[in-house]
DNA sequence: ATTTGTGCAAATCGTTTGCATCTGA
DNA sequence: TCAGATGCAAACGATTTGCACAAAT
């Protein structure tokens, strides 16, 4: 997590003001300043997997005034925009990911981390027809690894 | 979730007493009353996905006297025995599955269900080196079903 | 007799909620 | 102005833990 907000400039070149303004209103968001810094860290520097406690640690540190709550609020707004893709890999926290696209990943149980496989590199072959009316929505892959 | 225990017999005859008592104890566990009760739920009746709280149901339900701080203590000493393998699919929730055996699952998320995936059907190809100092422990594919 | 397991209730952890206050359009 | 957003603290559900008592070897 080397991310981190200026007091008067913005993190990275990815997500300026304006546009990371009109990606929060094309969602129906308000673009608060919350909502706004937030957003920054989480799409202003390539693909990242935050849980709403690291994110907010992260938002703290960079000198945001923002609830733990509001992390939370604005992560699942996020998600139910199609901003971020909820991942459920561990069983006791919840992490985001700022890719939305169909990719798989490595989880490091040890330490929590977890990593995007490159897309394309994986297939799953040989999917049974789903029980009767069931349709497939998704399907994640994890490889789980161990340091050795 | 059709297991039922009787009063005065064995659920099934997949595991008896003395197989249930001898593979506790294969397993470092005193076969006592709640962890054999546990084990005659768990392994009496085919592959199995459980949690804490419906084993914890069901194992009151049939009679027996058990807390939940038990059945968690049971289900965690198994899976460390390699009797039960633990599941990350849910997120709120920890599953625990009776077929330890490599496999994969689907999972309803609208009623929190979980079936296995026929074993050999489901082939991952492609899968990219693990990072340096890595190893694969475990692949887990999970296919998220939704009802039409 | 010694070791290990159990049950209860309290503690913990991540997450959600109720509600008074603030803020952006 | 006023719907919508925020922050706090309390509520929550799943899980863990501390410790006195009970059961297994």
């Amino acid at each position: 997590m080397i991310t981190r907000a200026f007091p008067h400039r913005i993190p990275t070149t990815a997500g300026n003001d304006a546009a990371l303004t009109e990606r929060l209103r094309v969602a129906g968001l308000r673009p608060t300043r919350q909502r706004l810094a937030l957003a920054a860290l989480l799409f202003g520097a390539g693909d990242r997997h935050v849980t709403a406690e690291a994110l907010h640690v992260e938002a703290v540190a960079s000198g945001e005034r923002v609830s733990l709550a509001t992390v939370y609020n604005a992560l699942h707004q996020f998600r139910h925009a199609g901003l971020l893709r909820e991942l459920a890999v561990d069983g006791t926290r919840t992490y985001f990911d700022t890719n939305t696209s169909n990719h798989n990943h490595y989880f490091v149980e040890s330490d929590g981390e977890l990593m995007d496989i490159p897309s394309g590199s994986i297939r799953v072959d040989g999917l049974p027809e789903p029980p009767a009316g069931m349709k497939i929505a998704h399907i994640d892959v994890v490889v789980r690894l161990v340091k050795i």
